[in-house]
DNA sequence: TATATAATTCGTTATGTGGCGAATTATAGG
DNA sequence: CCTATAATTCGCCACATAACGAATTATATA
């Protein structure tokens, strides 16, 4: 178990998709497709990112049948409190772009998951 | 004048030898020959490095003579108070790279400044 | 057991970034 | 006006990284 230096928790936080992830886990554990959907990237590339994520502490994963579920981490990360943290996020939740992933979460999770991954397969 | 945003401050601070720059920063205003000599990396790389953390809106120059003075921005930076900005770098201030450069920019500040870039030029 | 499928890992490619030294710029001082 | 010099900009190289599709892994279900 490695220990998270503060420069890699910038790191995971230095990429646009990153950040948008990290902020659409406010709302709540997501399912990589959902997530795949949201950020309009290959589900590869999503999945890269969000173990950057994940080792940089920032989020966590849950294994549910073959849907894996990510989740914001609790507490403290690195050297940073979990007081800090939640400032940083809504600093960000300022921005236009995280709102306007706000409202297209909000259309993503009223769909079936099921139904998310058909549509993603099928094109 | 661009707008700043938090992910460009993000990028300024995923690099470690602009993170040990900024925290250094700190200490009150510095001269890039300073900060040259606590990096031990080439002028012209620091040059880039600061050039990068101003762009961000995280230090701010002053020139006097030849010389170039970089300090601390005072206040709100993107979308970050100026409270959250002083709780990040009092996470960061555990590191043991930045204690190291603190000792080692006791001595350096020490150094007349005139003296110091004559050691530079000849090696 | 065989098939379908959500997610990850792997291999490749294009772009971005950190590093240096050389050239350039701006300024102090002879 | 000329020289010296602190800092920056420029050109280059090596390496890192974001993106994709193909291959692989793990799991549910027929």
């Amino acid at each position: 178990m490695r220990e998270i230096a503060e420069v890699d928790i910038f790191k995971a936080l230095a990429d646009e998709s990153r950040v948008r992830a990290w902020m659409a886990l406010r709302r709540g554990e997501l399912c990589v497709c959902q997530i795949v959907e949201l950020l309009q990237l290959a589900p590869s590339t999503v999945s890269k990112h969000l173990q950057i994520l994940k080792d940089a502490g920032l989020i966590q994963s849950r294994k549910n049948g073959r849907w894996v579920y990510y989740h914001l981490s609790k507490g403290a990360i690195g050297g940073f409190s979990a007081k800090t943290i939640k400032q940083i996020q809504q600093a960000m939740a300022q921005r236009s772009v995280i709102r306007e992933d706000e409202r297209q979460l909000e259309k993503i999770c009223k769909t079936d998951t099921e139904v998310l991954c058909q549509i993603q397969r099928n094109g």
